[in-house]
This record gives structure tokens, sequence and C-alpha cells, in this order.
DNA sequence: CGGATTTGACCCCA
DNA sequence: TGGGGTCAAATCCG
């Protein structure tokens, strides 16, 4: 986190002056030929800028430590099938390092009305490496992990369980910090309405990394960004406040376009930073429905694409671990607005090349 | 044909 | 010892 302070700032600058554009949008609307919804939108929106912001603080001043034991990112744990001893030493270093990871879990909930359920997107490229029946629960948990992991030693993963009482929400747990270079990352977002295909397939996911603690943050960040642009509404439960009203917010009305943007997959992801911006303030449109397909087993995939989710709202965020993730959370939870930026700040050098096209890897 | 998913077996930890 | 998590061969799909 070297030039961390700096990097974080700029998201926090964004945010504020996020919610400034919005208190100026909201003057335009206090017209009363503006519907009140709209006003009330605003109002939210703001807020949740505001959120977001203090959250951002919060975790500058905080941003310590939560990083995982193994500051080592990437690299394939099995990549190096040679020795019989590391192999096995290699695992356990993986369960080891597994329980230091940052986790998180948010609950999704999946529009059924369309009989899609598939919400879950983060944007990332997930992959489903196994399903299993829990003790006590209705329905096997789906397990994730990153797409990339192979390619860029990316360890995030995901569990993805649907509730039993209701199986419209979907509990998302998160382990590690994707240390890969998806256009997903950053404009996560947008893969949601694909991934809600694919889940819709499967089950959940989760995904994380034990990275360092930069990854840390930017999955966060990242995390954030996904679920603005997704419209998931992801809610931690740790967080304490505000987050009624966000979550108010989010379920209210904003729903990100699930646009092809990510789907841009992650060939071309390259998030511009400004873009997602842009999309955020001017335009989520409420593109609930997920033209994605129908065919569902038990959980919504989502690959890399994107995926609308119907209406739901996320429900609670569990979790926890480290402040970060609380952190992370309640920047999530603030939704709509355009913490993109922070993503950048902390993954990428702003200097990178992101239009580089081979900087970003395909999804599939 | 290559990549993703399925699924039973295996491993580790509580 | 059992449950949860992961592996990996088989299978599916585009």
């Amino acid at each position: 986190m070297e030039n961390a302070g700096n990097l974080e700032q700029k998201p926090l600058f964004n945010e504020l002056q996020q919610g400034r554009e919005l208190v100026k949008q909201l003057q335009m609307h206090l017209d009363p030929s503006y519907s009140e919804e709209t006003r009330n939108m605003l109002v939210e929106k703001i807020l949740s800028s505001f959120d977001k912001a203090i959250s951002m603080v919060k975790w500058v001043s905080s941003d310590g430590e939560a990083r995982p034991t193994g500051t080592t990112p990437v690299d394939s744990p099995r990549s190096d099938s040679g020795s019989p001893h590391s192999e096995d030493s290699d695992r356990r270093d993986i369960y080891k390092k597994r329980k230091t990871l940052p986790r998180w879990t948010e609950q999704i909930r999946v529009s059924s009305g369309t009989g899609l359920e598939g919400p879950l997107d983060d944007g990332y490229c997930w992959r489903k490496y196994g399903q299993k029946d829990i003790l006590g629960a209705k329905y096997p948990r789906g397990y994730y992990r990153c797409t990339h992991r192979n390619v860029q030693g990316c360890l995030a993963t995901k569990q993805v369980q649907r509730s039993d009482e209701d199986p419209s929400i979907f509990d998302v747990t998160y382990r590690g910090k994707h240390t890969c270079f998806q256009g997903s990352h950053l404009i996560p977002a947008m893969g949601t309405l694909e991934s809600s295909k694919q889940m819709l397939k499967q089950d959940q996911v989760h995904h994380q990394d034990h990275l360092p603690e930069q990854q840390n943050e930017q999955q966060q960040a990242q995390e954030i960004l996904f679920h603005f642009k997704t419209g998931l509404k992801v809610r931690t439960k740790d967080l304490d406040t505000g987050e009624q009203q966000q979550q108010q917010l989010m379920t209210s009305s904003f729903s990100f376009p699930s646009t092809p943007f990510e789907c841009l997959k992650t060939e071309n992801h390259i998030f511009s930073p400004p873009t997602v911006d842009h999309y955020f303030s001017g335009n989520l449109s409420p593109s609930f429905l997920s033209p994605a397909t129908s065919e569902s087993n038990y959980f919504p995939v989502s690959p890399c694409r994107v995926n609308s989710f119907g209406g739901g709202g996320y429900r609670n965020l569990q979790t926890s671990e480290s402040d970060l993730t609380e952190i992370i959370s309640a920047a999530t939870s603030g939704t709509n607005s355009p913490i993109v930026d922070l993503d950048f700040p902390m993954d990428f050098d702003p200097i990178f090349p992101f239009n580089s096209p081979d900087f970003f890897p395909s999804c599939s």
C-alpha cells in the first residue's frame, strides 16, 4: 500500500464529487414537475454516496491490515507439480491460507418472476469446481473459483448457496481477493447478465484469494463496483448504519444496466473508470430483467458476463473477518454510486495501459 | 476441439 | 469421525 494514500483519496474524492452532483440534480428536480420518486431516489443516492465516502475515510484510516498471511498472491497452488513434497505442503498451505483469507458473505435475492434466477454476478469470471450437499441445507452449495486461477494464479473463490427459507435468496460467500486482471473486476457489475445465465444452472460461487492487502482493497473496491453495476444489492451485516437507507436505495430504484459492458468480458474490459462513472452518474437504467435464460438448476452462475437481477435486493452480508471487509461491505451497500475508481487506485497503476489488448485475458 | 460443468472421491480440520 | 472444501476424470456444450 505504498501509495495507497493517494490512491484511496481518489475514490473518496469521486464519491464526494458524485454526492455533489447528485445534490445538484436533486436541486433541479425539486421542481414539482418531477416525481417524488425521482427525488427520493436522488436523496438516497446522495446518502449512499456520503456513506461510501465515510466508509472510505474509515478504510483509509484503518487501512491496515487485513492482510492474509501470504503475500504472494499469485501462484497457482498446484502449478508446480514438481516435488511431491511441495505438493503436499502446498496443499496444506492452501488450507492455512484459506483460514486467513478475508471472507465475507452476501445475500443476494434473485427475482423469481422471470424464472431466471441468476443473479449473482459479480463481474468476475467464475468456474464451478464443485457442488456439495450441505448438512441441514435443502440446496446444495456450489463452489466456484476464478477462471483465471491457472493462468494468473488468482485464488479467489466463492460459494453459493440457496437459502432454505427463501429460494430466491442466495448466500454468496467470497473468499480471497482476485489477483487476476479480468475486466470483470473492474466492470464487474455488468457481468451480471450472463452470469445469471450460468448461475441459473449452478449454485453459487465463492471467490477469493489471499492477496496482499492491496489486493484486498482492490477486491473490495471491485466488489463494490460490481454490486453497483450489477445492481446487486448487497449488504453487509456489519455495516451498521446507513445500510438500510442504502438498501432502500438500491432496492428502490436503481439497477444497473446490465449491459454488455462487461461482457466485454474479460477481453476487453478495460474498464475505464471514467466510463463507469458515467454509467453511474447518468444512466443507471433500470433494466432488471435479465435476459438470461432460464434454465436453472439451483443457482445461477455467473460466468463472466453480465446478469441483471431482477429485482431483488440483497440482504445481508455477513461477515467478516476484517475491518476491510466491513468497509467494503459498507461501501458496497452504498451502492449506487460510482465507486469505480476505487479499484483502480488500488489495483492498478494509474498509468497502467488498460487499453492494451493483452492486458486483459479473456474469460473463457 | 477446447473449455466449462458434473460428480464421486479424497483431504483436512474441528 | 463427519462435514465441508477441493480435486480430477468424465461428460457436456458451443
